[in-house]
DNA sequence: ACAGAAAATGCAATCGATTGAATTTTTCCG
DNA sequence: CGGAAAAATTCAATCGATTGCATTTTCTGT
């Protein structure tokens, strides 16, 4: 039995035309139900795979999106960033639940074409990219004519691009006001405000203290993202700082993680010394030392947002943005 | 100045044919320089991106690479597993510098099907498998005919499909042999042996702690891979058993992150109290408290290795699997 | 048994780029 | 300046599946 490679040679053995083998394995109904039983069995058993590449050619549809991680701000973050990771794995169940498949792009913009060079070249139907860096024009300019891009990110005042992410300024408020409900006075927020998510997570951070009116209360400690380079960042401040905080507020669970290792290494106990509070909520953050409190976004909703707009967006609708509401969960580290 | 879709369009545009075109896009030598000169300025000019999935077709390649997690062996382990996860990043940065894209599937075998439906659709050039979870009969049955495929995992005798990974029983010889090292002789294993590559992990502890004349010393505890399914196997093996092990060997430095932390909730210092080493090497180990040792296997290595061996076997060489050494690093945790 | 409708299948263009072979244009040299 | 060689370009088939339209086959009801 030798093997069947394309409709032609199927159409052949079944004794019919090319397109009614097409028309049989779609379940046509134009199709008589016995030869389509037939064909279809024919099928089976030489397991011929229609090549998935011609059709998608003349049906223009790809059955694939772009997840793209634009690693702008941080050229050192890895693509094995807990955070991409776990937003990569819920992006990945979700499209799969859908059918499609997910061609992963690792983008270091060098210029600003990294995105139209995507677009146009007709290998996907769409296009999620994963944090804005410091690509919003580009994400803007491309989102004024491309429909189906959709971001993970924040959402700021004039933006053109589609974006899903939480509601940063309430999360940093959220985290802040829970340090101060346990005591804390002096606090720091370890992260770079230059980007625009941690930007509004230490504007919520402000606006908590300024309530409690603690505002002068806060140093800003402008730590890396990725963990290795963080814990230098953090090693420094804390062996250096006069009067120590109280509480720490870090932009993500990964520099949460990385103070948590240098208290301990200062022999610091935490929550008894300090008391830190991260953000993200990935799983990591329960198997810390102690647990790690954070500031959850659950990103599996996330994810699923993302995709349900991006098909909407695909469909020709015109959707606005989503904002998710972070909620505080409190472990072993506050 | 109208978007150019098509060659014949950009054609039409310069006054020649669409085969000059692509020949002139392609830099062929058939071309003279000037025309060559003139059809890429006016293809940059109008911004024209040729249709990937047509030359994709006619050339009968695709650009792309399947990478594959069965999860067979593991329902609940999930795609964010950090292992996963880290050996995803490599590949996805190795086969971006080759200039190929990655395709991401999450399988979960429900029949022997799922390779076969992946190749002859003829959406990728070759396929990477991580891990090979309960499969290895699948894969051996497909290897035997198709060339583009290259595995992670264990290696065993007579197997067929091609595969890369580190030497498991000397990895967990070297880790038995460096808490025997340090004092340790009542050893436990935490891991699951059914699977192939920690089943190897297992048989290399035994040699080891068989040259120290204390082969009976040996616990095994059939710990879960994913974390959270792991805890509760290690709270109640630790909570009930009478005689504590001076020394842990986890199969994975996930499972030894849960150890870490059940001790902590125990109450018990490490390495004080006990030591533990993990395996696997993954960056977060770097992040835990205290920092943990394990046996590193040097994934960026592995993926550089996959990603070789496939793409001499698509261009049609016939290669052998790939053993790497592990190597012990020692942290704070042994 | 037969017109006419309905059902099933065949035919052929199409998606957009690539490439071997054919053809036209240019170059070069005696 | 003629003519062969070299260079540049065009022509047309091809990759494999999809689909509107044309055609053939199979049912109806009378």
């Amino acid at each position: 039995m030798r093997q069947i490679r394309t409709m032609k040679e199927l159409a052949d053995l079944a004794g019919v035309t090319a397109g009614t083998v097409s028309r049989a394995l779609a379940d046509s109904p134009l199709i008589s139900p016995q030869t389509r039983e037939r064909i279809q069995a024919l099928a089976r058993d030489h397991g011929f795979r229609l090549n998935v590449v011609a059709r998608n050619l003349r049906t223009q549809k790809t059955g694939a999106i772009a997840v793209l991680i634009p690693l702008g701000h941080e050229r050192r973050q890895h693509i094995s960033d807990p955070f991409f990771i776990t937003m990569l794995g819920h992006l990945a169940d979700a499209l799969t639940e859908r059918g499609y498949d997910l061609l992963l792009s690792r983008v270091i913009p060098e210029d600003d074409g990294w995105l139209d060079r995507h677009i146009g070249s007709g290998k996907t139907d769409g296009i999620l990219v994963i944090g804005q860096s410091d690509q919003s024009a580009v994400l803007d300019r491309v989102a004024a004519r491309y429909r189906p891009l959709v971001v993970w990110g924040g959402h700021q005042a004039g933006q053109v691009h589609c974006a899903v992410g939480s509601d940063n300024v309430l999360g940093g408020d959220l985290a802040a006001s829970h340090l101060i409900s346990r005591g804390c006075e002096r606090i720091a927020f370890f992260g770079d405000p230059h980007a625009l998510e941690i930007g509004q997570r230490l504007e919520g951070c402000r606006r908590a203290m300024a309530r409690a009116g603690i505002a002068d209360q806060l140093t800003i400690v402008p730590a890396h993202l990725a963990a290795e380079a963080a814990h230098p960042d953090i090693t420094r401040f804390l062996g250096s700082v006069s009067e120590r905080p109280q509480g720490i507020v870090a932009a993500s669970d990964v520099i949460a993680m990385s103070a948590l290792r240098v208290l301990s290494e200062l022999g610091l106990s935490v929550p008894g010394d300090v008391r830190v509070i991260g953000y993200d909520g990935l799983d990591i953050g329960e198997q810390t030392v102690p647990r790690l409190s954070t500031i959850s976004q659950d990103l599996q909703a996330g994810a699923a947002a993302m995709v349900d707009l991006l098909f909407r967006r695909i469909a020709g609708e015109d959707t606005g943005s989503i904002i998710l509401e972070p909620k505080l969960v409190v472990r072993m580290s506050s």
